[in-house]
DNA sequence: TTGATTTGTTAATCTAGTTTATTTTTAAAA
DNA sequence: TTTTAAAAATAAACTAGATTAACAAATCAA
């Protein structure tokens, strides 16, 4: 990027911080910005007809956070994501992004990449679903979310991998048997 | 597009008829095309360690068939992509795409409306996977691809919503004694 | 037109994961 | 420091869906 076009996004940029328990995006809203995070985790879920709630993705530091398809659509998010710690991010806020997306190519094969990290990522969970058994996927997340299970209740890893907590707690005390 | 931009583009595109069982794309292989569907019928799958198949979409008449990610990242695709009845598509074949992004930045913005829409319905399996059982499942897949069940056997409809043969013809037998 | 292969059904048994309920542990107030 | 609430563990009864196996249709090759 050269300096207009750094002079230029700066404007569309900016530090924001959020607090436990915020939202960032909500459900049934326009998501007009993505956020890339410094500090802090959240939480990326749905609630479902039945009113039951289901974790579709954590983000933690140095990963981005939104819901980059409403985000790129400018259509209404059918997903939440609500800060699980305090949260401190760096936003790019924006409407249009044609026009940034006009100005600035770059820009659009940065979305671009984003939107295929997020496919890739998202048809990776499909295949686990397919393939694994509950206990797979959850030896599968723990390698793949290392620590995050210091930081974030059980019962949202149980959502997480699509499971009741009490068959996760089961699971869990399966495998420290197996162990010993 | 203008002429020189349609131009360009026809020299990287062009009509091509598969038979039944022929496959487009082989899991392993970089998918350096992409594919719309004139007539026919494909199914995109993999196979897991314990050597099962999984179907993860189906595509018609009208769709685009191919592995969407590996051909934007030019790696190697997790899945195969295979005819079920003879299929005569439109390709799209290139191995750099930046080069036409560069001259075409209109090709970009396409691409990356593909991927979200792929985007959008991979993540809408698993939202259906999570808060749907598979007689619901099914009943929504039926109305997602309508005639479908009368083009593909019964087995692979199962493979698609995750279940076993046997299951799906006892949902469907559930449901003709429920409507009676 | 017959056999062979692929596809679909039914039913019995089994298991991964759910539900409900109770108890224990941890964390947060106050 | 005690009280309250939130989170996690345990266990019994239950259900959605898998497995196995035997059989019935349908499709196809010869």
């Amino acid at each position: 990027l050269n300096e207009k076009e750094i002079t230029f996004l700066r404007s569309y940029t900016n530090y924001k911080k959020y607090f436990k328990g915020q939202y960032i995006v909500q459900q049934g809203e326009v998501c007009n910005h993505t956020n890339f995070i410094i500090s802090g985790c959240t939480e990326n879920f749905y609630i479902d007809q039945k009113g039951q709630e289901h974790i579709v993705t954590f983000a933690i530091e140095n990963w981005w956070s939104s819901d980059i398809s409403s985000f790129i659509t400018q259509k209404p998010s059918d997903f939440n994501v609500k800060c699980l710690e305090d949260t401190e991010v760096i936003q790019f806020t924006c409407q249009n992004q044609d026009e940034i997306f006009k100005n600035i190519p770059k820009m659009e094969t940065l979305f671009r990449k984003l939107l295929e990290k997020a496919l890739v990522s998202s048809q990776k969970r499909i295949v686990n679903n397919f393939s694994l058994s509950a206990k797979d996927q959850y030896i599968y997340f723990k390698n793949q979310y290392p620590n995050i299970e210091q930081r974030v209740p059980q019962y949202m890893v149980a959502s997480y991998l699509g499971i009741t907590k009490e068959f996760l707690s089961k699971i869990k005390a399966q495998l420290v048997k197996n162990k010993s």
